[in-house]
DNA sequence: ACATTAAGTGATT
DNA sequence: AATCACTTAATGT
């Protein structure tokens, strides 16, 4: 048995209880390594190979899809301690590049694990084969919602949704951002972003300064 | 004081 | 709802 980790043995317990042997959270123990990053800082960026899966334990991760034919962004989630990227796994177990970018949304720490260990747990451990199928399952069903609400509903709806995301993402009721940073995470234009906030600020949902939005 | 960047607005499609 | 053209406001040098 190699080097045991106490300190990420206690992270899987606070943050991944339903991983529940005691032998699997013992390995994780002793092949993950507890990475920290910086808001702001890419995590994995296009075309890099995935040879971790993280376990994300503090922080929100932002993941965001290139268009190819713009090049503008598109927000596809966000990813909270006790979730991981279930993108990690189709890409890493076919050996492909990823298709995504993530960045640290906040300050944010991840238990990176290494490839070769997520297949082979997933006979040896039912816990983690759960883990693996639900945090598929989870994100396939908030994909679908995206995207039935990029089709059908409106952008105010879109934008409240999005402002209530990003509070949730921080634990913080103040997002600072430009309305042109929104306006690419939801692709529409600036324009429109703003109006549709100083519509908010009426109603008294909001309220407005530079570079910043409060929740009330 | 001036330049730069963010935000607000009306008109057009 | 996007784009354009323009104004106004805030912030940095």
């Amino acid at each position: 048995m190699e080097h045991f980790n106490q300190n990420i043995f206690e992270l899987v317990h606070q943050n991944f209880p339903q991983l529940s042997e005691l032998a699997l959270q013992k390995e994780i123990a002793q092949v993950g390594t507890l990475k920290h990053f910086r808001a702001g800082e890419v995590i994995m960026n296009y075309g890099s190979y995935v040879k971790l899966v993280p376990l994300l334990v503090k922080g929100a991760i932002k993941v965001v899809r290139e268009d190819d034919e713009d090049g503008r962004e598109l927000l596809l989630y966000y990813l909270y301690a006790g979730e991981t990227c279930s993108m990690s796994f189709s890409c890493c177990m076919m050996n492909k590049r990823s298709d995504i970018r993530t960045t640290a949304e906040d300050d944010s720490a991840i238990i990176a694990i290494p490839i070769r260990y997520v297949d082979a747990w997933i006979s040896k451990y039912p816990s983690w084969k759960n883990f693996v199928m639900q945090a598929y399952d989870s994100r396939m069903r908030e994909m679908i919602q995206t995207i039935d609400s990029i089709a059908f509903k409106k952008m105010d709806e879109r934008l409240l949704k999005y402002l209530h995301e990003r509070s949730e993402a921080h634990a913080s009721k103040t997002i600072h951002s430009t309305h042109q940073e929104i306006a690419n995470d939801l692709n529409a234009s600036r324009e429109a972003v703003s109006r549709l906030l100083k519509k908010l600020e009426r109603d008294g949902t909001i309220a407005l300064e530079r570079n910043k939005i409060q929740l009330l």
